[in-house]
DNA sequence: ATACATGTAATGATAATGATTACAAGTTGT
DNA sequence: ACAACTTGTAATCATTATCATTACATGTAT
């Protein structure tokens, strides 16, 4: 299994608005960049705008971020674009028997536990922003 | 998506061996408990034997610890049952355009955050023990 | 009004998972 | 040796999620 690349597509997406500034991004420029069809680029800029993270307007060429772009963290992309559901990161056999004392009760004591591994992952993910990773790419690219 | 219930199944079975000590655990009895088939415990069974986890012996009854039960971490059973490929959590956007600078670095510049994330999510697994499970389960059957 | 953008729904291909069935191979006790 | 039972493992199927694609409605600007 694998997180979706719906992440990953849309920390590109952010990464192209500060890196194309002097140009106006469309979905069909930013869906020739990624490499995929531009209807997939258009459906999770919707989720993008949803959390607040850019500004689209229908019928109009561009997106600009909707808050200060030194401060989005790659848990808001994360979280943007659903990819994992609250607390559900591991999934929990769905039905134990319920005559079986072990059965009912091993998801109650390891939930909690999961739980916690998903947040440290999830705080991790909130410690990188957005411009650590155009910052990278600058430098990158300057070589 | 979520991680496979291999994971949750897996701890499942540990915790049934020292909380049946008395007993001895089939895959048919196990697969009672978890409410499953056989065959799916079998198969996870195989996969926590090849991780050295517990010992099975094909054509005779019976599952026991293959190393000291207190020293096995939850990370030791996510590992054994293959749920996540080594760093490849987070799926990073197959085919990025070869023409666009942005789209060739964007992978490589994301991977490494990405990568720092499973690890975080990692290292809390490597904290919590199977017994830490059990312990918690005997708690709450004993109220 | 035309040209072009975003928004969104429907469809299809692909892949992973879990359940199930079936059977080979190993062990034990008589 | 044989019968009964177990683990090991492969094949198949239904279900689900994802991504790509097509199509079209809706919105904006010149």
């Amino acid at each position: 299994m694998s997180i979706s690349s719906r992440f990953s597509v849309g920390i590109h997406i952010l990464a192209l608005i500060e890196l194309n500034k002097n140009t106006v991004n469309t979905s069909e420029s930013i869906a020739e960049s990624v490499n995929t069809n531009a209807a997939v680029i258009r459906k999770i800029m919707g989720m993008l705008k949803k959390a607040d993270l850019i500004k689209v307007q229908p019928g109009v060429a561009g997106i600009q971020f909707a808050k200060s772009y030194p401060e989005i963290s790659l848990l808001d992309v994360y979280q943007a674009v659903q990819v994992v559901k609250d607390n559900e990161l591991f999934s929990i056999h769905n039905n134990p028997n319920p005559n079986c004392i072990v059965g009912q009760n091993v998801q109650g004591s390891v939930e909690h536990y999961f739980n916690r591994a998903q947040r440290a992952m999830e705080d991790e993910l909130k410690t990188i922003m957005i411009k650590d990773v155009v910052d990278d790419m600058k430098r990158e690219v300057e070589l």
